[in-house]
DNA sequence: TTGCGACGATACGGTTGCGTTCCGTCGACA
DNA sequence: TGTCGACGGAACGCAACCGTATCGTCGCAA
């Protein structure tokens, strides 16, 4: 019974609330102003400020991320840095992810959801990666995944999210081409 | 005339009270809670949350960052791993940092104080560290000093600050032959 | 036409933190 | 011994938000 248009408001206001302020300062008061509804039509959908993120957070777990097969280390791990540099330039995603994972450190309902939505995602697509340049034979037999993982999303991650610099044209592919370099040591 | 162990304690209060709730839910009355002093002791010293924290940072930042001298890229490599692990497993400083980091995406005041106090470090500790090895004959001329910065710290923050994950005995050795090999890329 | 359910709006009492003011205490120094 | 200034503590009015309740409105289906 519940109008879908509305709730659809709300779940955009969350993530604009998200952005703006983020998760600590984000109020249900706030998230009814934006998306121009009553509190009543928010408590009527979701218990918590926390039960809306989770739902949020879980439905784009849900989605899966597609693991790329381009047949080579170097176009896989590029692949994988391009939709990397799309989320974090995205200028929502770029201050949601990280103040959620903030968020995480400190709740862990919060870390389990992201945990499912994030990071099982890039490790799953990581463990592909690494084990088909293992069948390839780019890589050693053994290679650890989890390093890889370190290796390929950790530089590009520090210079957007952390540092929050630019990104010079050919920087994708430089940064591709030292993480297999990285990877291939030892 | 302030008493200085007053002024002490409202300090460690502030770090504490950061780690614990972060930036954003921090109040001031929690912080003169903490630390068994009245909220007018602290509003004597400081006139806001913000300045209060700023002032902490700038301390910090005043310290300055040792840059090391180990005579090859490797050593040099591994020794900034080193600290910043040091840095990042510190129970107070890994909740801190990665909340201010967040903070100053959304406040410019935090983001210069936290530039100055962590990244403008890091950045000038990577000159340094790239400069000799370019000397050396150990990097091509032309390295890019930030680009060194992502491809030797990134990994390690994506790993300890951003996954939260463990780290094995020798990862800190074989991160920084990985960054070396990365680094000698192109 | 009537009834129902979701809607936006408003108000409620309660809690928390803001920044300020005032109090009585206590220690240092003259 | 008296003065002075920082202290902890308590209270202030104000603002925001909590979660709930109660309005009247509106659209739809019987």
């Amino acid at each position: 019974m519940l109008r879908e248009d509305v709730t659809d408001a709300i779940r955009a206001a969350v993530f604009e609330e998200l952005a703006s302020v983020g998760f600590a300062r984000m109020s249900i008061e706030g998230i009814a102003r934006r998306a121009g509804v009553g509190k009543t039509a928010v408590y009527r959908r979701w218990k918590s400020k926390l039960a809306l993120v989770l739902d949020l957070v879980s439905a784009v777990a849900s989605q899966g991320l597609p693991a790329p097969a381009t047949g080579s280390l170097y176009g896989d791990v590029r692949a994988v840095l391009e939709l990397a540099a799309y989320a974090l330039r995205h200028p929502v995603a770029s201050q949601v992810i990280p103040d959620l994972l903030v968020e995480a450190a400190r709740n862990p309902e919060i870390s389990d959801a992201i945990k499912a939505a994030l990071l099982d995602q890039q490790q799953g697509v990581a463990a592909v990666v690494v084990r088909e340049a293992v069948a390839r034979g780019e890589l050693p037999g053994g290679s650890d995944p989890d390093r890889a993982l370190d290796l390929i999303v950790g530089p590009l991650y520090w210079r957007l999210a952390v540092v929050r610099g630019d990104l010079p044209k050919g920087y994708l592919d430089d940064l591709a081409a030292s993480a297999v370099a990285a990877l291939r040591q030892h």
